[in-house]
DNA sequence: TTCACTGCAAAACGTTTGCAAACAG
DNA sequence: CTGTTTGCAAACGTTTTGCAGTGAA
């Protein structure tokens, strides 16, 4: 899926133009395997390049995304948090202490035609979230 | 009329109060299959409140959510929408019309623990949500 | 030069909150 | 009378946008 480039014509083959500031920003979330909100990823960014502003780091994100090298993962209304991990996965959530883990679930195929068949709707993706206690926070105290 | 859960803790005594702001925030949910965002739920409200302000409609849904008579379906950063079906359920939305219907996924006990164990977290619950082309979208023209 | 990208500030959006007045018990 | 709820407006956090200036092909 090389689904780039949605206005810029003139751009080679549907390369990601990675400027500076999106490098920093790509960078960051890449660099660890939490989930950063926007703001995060911006105060991190900003330890390496003091300039960058809060809508570049918006706009790169924004680029990143629909370019394929990071996920954008919107739970709730609250902030937006980036994955590195674009491959399909689900996300369990703490609901104590909010952490965001990635894991994989065998059967999403299955799943998904489940899902379909159920809705009557065309699939084309499929999310799956668990609100759950994480191993840190079930740990008895 | 339902009996309230007044195990909410923070007030001392007095039951939960479904005063008659509530008591039309409720029916414009109920009132339909649709999945109102709040500014519509407002924007019904008024039809049969003019009176009735935003804030209040919006401080109606988090009671009546707090309430379980109401389910808050907040997807992405967009405005939430609110689900008459407060039991566990699944949704599919569609990528084209922004339709959003439930539907309920049979075998989700078995799922949720498959969740559990891959994620390694103690499950609460599970949302599963489907995107893809509703009836209408998929249909040719 | 050209054209996309950056940075800034301000707008946009959905939601919450502070407070005085209205109301229910 | 006491405590809750309302309505208003203003604040809030997150994200997007308008626009002038920058910088790379």
């Amino acid at each position: 899926m090389r689904k780039l480039d949605k206005s810029a014509g003139k751009r080679g083959f549907g390369e990601p133009v990675l400027t500076r500031q999106r490098k920093v920003v790509l960078d960051v979330v890449q660099s660890g395997d939490t989930h950063p909100t926007a703001g995060e990823v911006f105060a991190a960014a900003r330890k390496m390049m003091p300039a960058i502003s809060f809508a570049t780091v918006y706009n790169s994100l924004r680029y990143l995304k629909q370019a394929g090298l990071v996920r954008e993962v919107a739970f709730g209304n609250g902030a937006s948090r980036y994955d590195r991990e674009t491959d399909r996965h689900d996300h369990a959530i703490c609901s104590e202490c909010g952490t965001l883990v990635d894991f994989d679930l065998p059967g999403t195929v299955e799943l998904i035609r489940a899902a379909a068949r159920a809705s009557r709707f065309k699939a084309e993706s499929i999310h799956l979230t668990l609100v759950g206690l994480c191993p840190q926070c079930r740990a008895p105290k």
